[in-house]
DNA sequence: CGATGGCGTGTACGTCGTATCGATCGAGAT
DNA sequence: ATCTCGATCGATACGACGTACACGCCATCG
């Protein structure tokens, strides 16, 4: 689908492929390089912030880095790569929570935090592909590691705990995800959140609640109080999730505070 | 971000834009013309389903119809809303559970259904943007009616029953998502599910993994069982969340089966 | 001091989305 | 029966993108 190929590389003439981010833990050889792939990743990542991930070109990122436009496929094999190093330095940015604070506590910090990434960070949700949207990254396993290391010792076996700190993570990246696309259309149509979108989804969405078709989610539409209170939306469902956890580490036979 | 514009369209000319789905319901005016947007989402939605999104080309797609390469651009404002009309499009072969199963089996159903369809059109995971991964396109929008359906009268209110059914849709589509992009990975880097499956995620794995930064990770991969059965984990979170939906409703003083 | 090899440059190709204008042809009015 | 008009589709073209390729530069090391 997306092709992968190496990028050429300091040390010499392998033949085995070496995967990104072992290229990336080898020191900069010289002092005097202009590009690293860290200052390729930082530069992009603040492109992306400030104008969405569709500025992010290779000609606009040489550009900034003041540099020629295949500059840095030298670091790089492609764009693909590119986003999973601006996908990798972002996830740094998140604060592991502390073991000590409990299971569920962790969690729900963990899953908060990563929504909270989301939102510094919107671009991150266009990114489908590739090892983005799974762990494979560096500071992306480290989160997922913190996710095991909460769980650990509370009797749930290697599986269940995978799927858990799966589980939470994907509602919260889904849920944030939601959230920015909404955020996003309403910005693109220039509404405030004030009276269009207290009366619906307008103006898209009138034609298609005068359908008719959709009585109950249009009387939510009109009955709901906290309807743009994404975060309450967020939290509710994250601790429907909590408690299914809660419920069954009682059943292993444990309990936690 | 992504600008939308209207399509010109018979009828004459007004000036409010008129959304993608009421000019899609308008009646083909002529029987004699040669595309309509149903024609053209099928042929896109063939042509994703065997080749993948990146085969979805204005020219491709034009050259499947017959066309010449501008011509579908009278029915769609432009790709993002060619897009929208696929997403829609397959949305309409998921099979509604009925209300009568009661809450958690219709829930359970939606969520699964969600799921295959995802497997049946991968592509659809790409395709973060603009309304398509929102509800508001009329098949997304009539499952998340059915999931309102199925709350409906257990006396939750508007906002609570919207954020159950949105949390369940979102964990599937996330979950989806992520069983869908692994298997891409796999695909790509062709390894059976043979022995470099089982032996963690070679070989882009294996480095960060010798890292040792990653300790219960590691272990989780070496001691699972059930690593490749995405439906077994797909199934835990949801029967997590689920649990919490009927402790919400114990809670609220309700029961059902 | 000469050679080596990594680093960044310059140029160019193929493909994409889509703006614009012109040709065609069926239907409704006369 | 003819005229006219607008809906429909075709042809051409433009600018931007990702990236392949081959070349000059220069620090380093013998």
């Amino acid at each position: 689908m997306s092709p992968r190929k190496e990028a050429a590389r300091p040390g010499g003439a392998e033949e085995r492929p070496v995967s990104l981010w072992e290229r990336v833990a080898r020191p900069a050889p010289a002092a005097r390089v202009a590009l690293t792939p860290e200052r390729i990743a930082v530069a992009a990542v603040a492109v992306a912030d400030a104008e969405g991930l569709d500025a992010i070109t290779m000609r606009r990122l040489a550009a900034e880095l003041g540099v020629a436009p295949m500059a840095a496929y030298r670091y790089v094999s492609g764009k693909s790569e590119l986003l999973d190093l601006m996908v990798d330095l972002v996830h740094g940015e998140l604060e592991l929570p502390e073991v000590e604070l409990g299971w569920r506590e962790a969690l729900r910090l963990l899953a908060l935090r990563n929504r909270e990434l989301l939102l510094d960070h919107p671009w991150l949700v266009r990114i489908a592909g590739g090892e983005g949207a799974l762990a494979l990254t560096p500071n992306r396993l480290a989160i997922t590691e913190r996710g095991l290391a909460v769980l650990d010792g509370l009797g749930l076996d290697a599986d269940t705990a995978l799927a858990i700190t799966r589980s939470v993570a994907t509602y919260a990246r889904g849920m944030a995800g939601n959230e920015i696309l909404l955020r996003e259309l309403m910005a693109e149509q220039n509404w405030g959140s004030g009276e269009e979108l207290r009366s619906g989804l307008a103006p898209q969405m009138t034609y298609l609640m005068s359908t008719g078709r959709y009585p109950l989610y249009n009387r939510s539409l009109l009955t709901q109080r906290r309807k743009d209170d994404a975060l309450w939306q967020f939290e509710l469902g994250l601790e429907l999730l909590l408690d299914g956890v809660a419920a069954r580490l009682a059943g292993a036979g444990f309990q936690d505070g």
